[in-house]
DNA sequence: TTCGTGATAGAG
DNA sequence: TCTATCACGAAG
């Protein structure tokens, strides 16, 4: 089976099964790719650590955009944080926290000033700087331009591993982080 | 372990 | 206007 274009329906139902489903899955981005290695869900409702639950522009941003839609943030005064909205069953995002580098390598190094192939998309922060994602992608629709979308190989099953979010404060017990098992191109190692 | 950096939002 | 806070990263 071939790799298809992940579409708008895929983001159409909950953050917590769209972010297991992104683990395996490439994002294209221009020149780049990387298999997503890491992500987090973030949930509209009832999650004290997501953008909603304090942001009335994150709330405004959900109602105005359609599934699959960029949503990127500066944070820290330093770094740009990738995320897609997932809008159905219930809403929410998807933050892209690692990946791990597939093409484009070389345009990777050159923007990260580091050669190192574990170091280059291993932090959501490392991974729009090695693609040059600003905001000038917020509120880009990430399912119809093949050169800047999600894609996976329909019925693959990838071994994940579920632990809790890095980095937050408020509602950090809940296990809404997603890694790939055993890759070694995550943020911050799986803890044992 | 520390520190930088800037947008956002709520309080004064 | 002022201030707290923040889904980070690099250096030391």
């Amino acid at each position: 089976m071939k790799r298809q274009m992940i579409g708008r329906r895929f983001f159409r139902r909950d953050p917590l099964t769209c972010a297991r489903e992104l683990i395996g899955a490439e994002l294209i981005w221009g020149e780049c790719v990387g298999i997503i290695v890491e992500v987090e869900a973030y949930a509209a409702l009832n999650d004290e650590a997501a953008h909603t639950f304090t942001r009335p522009t994150a709330r405004a941003f959900i109602e105005r955009n359609k599934p699959g839609a960029a949503y990127i943030y500066f944070n820290y005064g330093v770094h740009w944080m990738l995320n897609v909205l997932v809008k159905g069953e219930e809403n929410g995002f998807v933050l892209i926290r690692a990946l791990e580098p597939r093409r484009g390598i070389a345009l990777m190094q050159k923007r990260r000033g580091v050669v190192d192939a574990r170091k280059l998309c291993s932090g959501p922060g490392k991974l729009t700087q090695a693609l040059d994602i600003t905001d000038r992608h917020h509120e880009m629709d990430l399912c119809t331009d093949p050169r800047h979308c999600f894609a996976r190989t329909p019925g693959t099953i990838f071994d994940l591993v579920a632990d809790k979010r890095i980095g937050i404060t408020r509602s950090a017990d809940h296990p809404w982080r997603f890694t790939l098992r055993g890759s070694q191109f995550l943020s911050v190692p799986v803890k044992l």
